[in-house]
RNA sequence: GCGGACGUGGUGGAACUGGUAUACACAGCAGACUUAAAAUCUGCCGCCGCAAGGCAUACGGGUUCAAGUCCCGUCGUCCGCACCA
């Protein structure tokens, strides 16, 4: 038996089979054992599995068996995001219905994560298109409706020319498609909105509630709510525009600085740039220019600062005796507070650099510590740091945050038009977010269009709106908008004719509140309140770095306002958050262009690495390492690397090496080393079985070399399990490697003593049920040669002895001067004079120094010994 | 441009709150076993040096008995971004 090559593939159906027969990983909501929910972010059914996917689901996997085995009631489910283009794309190509294309893709993806080997429980498997789930969806629409949390509005939107379809504006990466890379165009279109600006200020403040999110995410969300305080004030016209206006307001959050002002700036799709422009053409040509400019920070920040004088002036709100003008300038965005400023060039660098190309005037009032009012000046840095006010009236000498206030205050008392002049604001980048998107694959609106009745709801009773699957995909737009018969319907309210809202919910919906339907997903409701309020928040999620802000603020919206109508008790969705590196791979080209690794054959020809075509082994080049991407062929597909190795050792060689939030490299190589580390744990364990009988009785008196690999084993579980909570799987795989080795040098020892045979035999049971998390099949297949007729996958974690944690001496260095010079070995409990006076007796010690004193000794219990000559 | 993270052998990386720098793995080298190869096993593997020893955590300073870790500056890499007034 311990002879035998361990036979992966055939281990690992077996073991699978055993595990769906018993049903090991269905998990009871009555189950009374405390709950552990892990889940990783749902895969689009794209039509197969990556390796992002494994190293995805790997370590999820380990969470959830690593949970399981400390006594939790583990939730770890599976379904698809499956909704979406791509699905339509493939009907317009291949002539494929998107409903067969999800499925059949679906069925084969599902197949691929079963050959993991992953502790799933897919009795609770759902698609966001089954019908089930989208019909839920459209209750909790007309909920969100009722509730306000659902609108339409008119508004300008982005329109993806090549999707057809209409995009968030987070959904516009540098004016084109997140999906498509399409030029985004201007539209006027009537779009369904949810409400969560409503919830700006809780979305930003819970983030402090989330400490078990990486900070880089928080912060990122953080940004994306962009909330700032500010002053909105309004500057009188001394002539008003044509279009009317007698003021103009601003937004600004450096009201401390208004003496410096030198002018006003207007967004070029200001309403009163608009109108200006409407009447000369000189202004028109500018604001088309300025619309040309990219839309990215990087692009704009590097463009020249550009403005157009409209010859308007306003007064001054604190001294009516100045007069500014007011400029069109193309760094001033109409989306962010009233799409106008005023410019202080002496403490805004924007503004400075605008001045300075126009000559208008720059004076400071924000004086730095340590300068002179009177010499101080701004050069070509604007001042945005802290200060003294002066040249501004009655603020000189306050401080920035006095100054604020104080304006606001004056101004607050102000009247201009009968109103305050100002008013104190705070604003939130943060827009509502529009989910109508033009395309048949997704969740259809329930609504109605009527001539008499407006916007009518669709009666519960006649839920769900179902996906009509009599559809053609021969012209570009929306095919539902096109059906003879969907379409059109009576009003529910007034008979009349009626038609159907032909607009489907964008796919962020779906996986705003998949977390939550898996806690009961069968449910005739959306949720069944006492599951989902057991179940969540979801302890451990995963997935990545790309879902930052979209996904994670959506899912936090939509916890939030299916609290508000009934379907949910808790805000937060997600406890837990890790964010799992990318998989790269070396990339290869030929002159035909890139080249897949399946290809390709690595020769090594004097220290120095070639490629070569297996096929005709002309030469290829290698090229930088990168994300795999079919794009650069630069891909490994799991199933074959499954095939050949196992999906043990993809699963291990996934988790090791590469901290997980960083990026791992596929290797040949690595992947090798993985597998001949599962060959050697098998014939390890193998060979331990026939030494140690099962029964090995613990003698009194272990003797020494048996305590001592006690001691590795029980600190390998100690350190193992903090790194598994800690998610560093690496580091664990460390720990694994280096009890293999400690066990195989005391097996190979060759000591009979039963106190050593029982300590082999802890240790090999302890190693096979550590490893069951990372390598559940092999642990199984380990488990059952040493004898053990249970499943593993329903096992204990192995319990831990703390008195071997601590040792009865310990070793100390010994530095002369900080530089290590020799090991001292004392007693544990040895005192700091013992130990001064053993380290003094130390060659190395007296030889530095030299017959005379120390000056000092330091002696940092069970750490380290410094003595300073 | 702004914000953030990071920089350790040939490579991926360890090093808990300042306390033995380079764990573990990959690659490489030498040897054993073998007719041979593969597999496996053993040993070596930061740099200089015969050695004693010295020098090394991007670079330059600083704090400290002690710095990869803390502080200041420089260089470089990566990520995020919204000209946010």
């Amino acid at each position: 038996m311990a002879s035998e090559r361990y036979n992966a593939r055939e281990a690992e159906a077996r073991w699978q089979e055993i595990w769906e027969d018993k049903g090991v990983f269905v998990t009871h909501n009555e189950d009374p054992r405390p709950k552990y929910y892990v889940l990783e972010m749902f895969p689009y059914p794209s039509g197969r599995i990556h390796m992002g996917h494994v190293r995805n689901y790997a370590m999820g996997d380990v969470v959830a068996r690593y949970k399981r085995a400390q006594g939790f009631n583990v939730l770890h489910p599976m379904g698809w995001d499956a909704f979406g283009m791509p699905a339509e794309n493939a009907a317009m190509q291949n002539k494929v219905h998107p409903k067969d294309w999800t499925y059949q893709n679906i069925a084969t993806m599902r197949g691929q994560l079963k050959i993991m080997g992953l502790s799933l429980d897919w009795s609770r498997e759902f698609a966001t298109c089954d019908v089930d789930y989208y019909a839920q969806q459209q209750r909790l629409f007309l909920d969100f409706l009722a509730a306000g949390l659902a609108y339409r509005k008119k508004s300008k939107v982005n329109w993806d020319p090549v999707d057809m379809t209409v995009l968030a504006n987070e959904q516009v990466i540098d004016g084109r498609g997140w999906r498509s890379g399409a030029l985004v165009e201007q539209r006027d279109l009537t779009q369904w909105f949810f409400r969560i600006s409503d919830f700006s200020e809780d979305l930003l403040e819970a983030i402090d509630t989330l400490d078990r999110w990486p900070d880089k995410v928080r912060l990122m969300q953080r940004n994306w709510i962009g909330r700032s305080e500010g002053l909105k004030v309004s500057f009188e016209f001394i002539a008003p525009p044509p279009s009317g206006e007698a003021a103009l307001e601003i937004f600004t959050t450096r009201p401390d600085t208004l003496f410096g002002a030198s002018f006003m700036g207007l967004s070029p799709d200001h309403p009163i740039s608009r109108a200006l422009g409407e009447k000369d053409p000189k202004l028109a040509a500018f604001i088309e220019e300025c619309q040309k400019i990219g839309t990215s920070a990087e692009a704009i920040e590097t463009a020249e600062k550009k403005g157009y004088d409209t010859g308007l002036r306003v007064r001054h709100p604190l001294d009516p005796s100045i007069e500014l003008p007011v400029y069109v300038a193309n760094f001033i965005l109409m989306g962010y507070g009233t799409g106008a400023i005023f410019a202080c060039p002496a403490h805004d660098q924007r503004d400075l650099d605008f001045a300075r190309k126009y000559g208008l005037k720059v004076t400071p009032v924000v004086l730095p510590q340590g300068e002179d009012p009177a010499t101080f000046n701004v050069g070509d840095e604007a001042y945005t740091g802290d200060g003294t006010i002066f040249n501004s009236a009655f603020m000189d000498g306050m401080s920035v945050a006095e100054a604020k206030d104080a304006v606001a205050s004056r101004l607050e008392a102000q009247s201009l038009g009968g109103k305050p002049q100002a008013e104190r604001q705070v604003n939130y980048r943060l827009r509502d977010w529009g989910i109508s998107r033009q395309r048949y694959w997704g969740c259809p609106i329930p609504v109605i269009h009527c001539p008499t009745c407006d916007v009518v709801p669709v009666p519960a009773e006649d839920l769900p709106v179902r996906l009509p699957d009599d559809i053609d995909f021969d012209k570009p737009g929306n095919p539902l908008d096109r059906h003879a018969t969907w379409k059109h319907v009576a009003c529910p309210k007034c008979g009349g004719k009626a038609e159907r809202e032909t607009d489907t919910m964008d796919t962020f919906v779906d996986s705003s509140w998949y977390f939550a339907r898996f806690t009961d997903p069968k449910n005739a409701n959306p949720t069944d309140r006492e599951a989902a309020d057991a179940w969540l928040p979801v302890d451990q999620y995963i997935g990545g770095i790309e879902h930052a802000i979209l996904h994670l603020l959506y899912s936090r919206f939509f916890a939030r306002a299916m609290k508000k109508t009934g379907h949910l008790g808790v805000i937060e969705p997600f406890q837990g958050l890790f964010t799992q590196g990318m998989v790269t791979h070396e990339t290869y080209r030929a002159d035909g262009g890139w080249v897949s690794p399946a290809d390709v054959r690595i020769e090594e020809r004097d220290g120095v690495r070639h490629a070569v075509l297996v096929a005709d082994g002309s030469p290829v080049t290698i090229g930088s390492i990168e994300k795999m991407s079919k794009s650069k062929k630069n891909t490994v597909d799991p199933t074959d690397i499954i095939e050949t190795y196992g999906a043990d050792t993809a699963r291990w060689f996934m988790l090791s090496d590469s901290p997980p939030e960083r990026d791992v490299e596929w290797t040949e190589d690595g992947v090798q080393g993985a597998w001949r580390f599962m060959q050697r744990v098998w014939r390890l364990v193998g060979e331990i079985a026939e030494r140690v009988s099962r029964d090995a009785a613990r003698p009194n008196d272990l003797g020494e070399a048996a305590v001592e690999l006690r001691r590795a084993t029980h600190k390998t579980l100690h350190a193992l399990s903090n790194d598994i909570e800690q998610l560093a799987f690496n580091r664990a795989v460390a720990r694994l490697y280096e009890l293999v080795n400690t066990l195989s040098k005391a097996l190979a020892a060759g000591d009979r003593a039963a106190g050593m045979d029982f300590a082999i035999r802890e240790a090999a049971e302890y190693l096979v049920r550590m490893m069951a998390p990372m390598t559940p099949h092999l642990a199984e297949s380990c488990w059952s040669v040493l004898g053990h007729e249970d499943l593993l996958a329903t096992a204990a974690w192995p319990a831990l002895e703390q008195d071997l944690l601590v040792e009865d001496t310990i070793t100390l260095p010994v530095q002369v001067n900080g530089k290590k010079r020799a090991d001292l070995t004392v007693p544990r409990e040895a005192s700091k004079e013992d130990i001064e006076a053993a380290t003094l007796a130390l060659d190395a010690v007296s030889r530095a120094l030299d017959g005379k004193p120390p000056r000092k000794i330091i002696v940092v219990p069970s750490r380290i010994v410094n003595v300073v000559v």
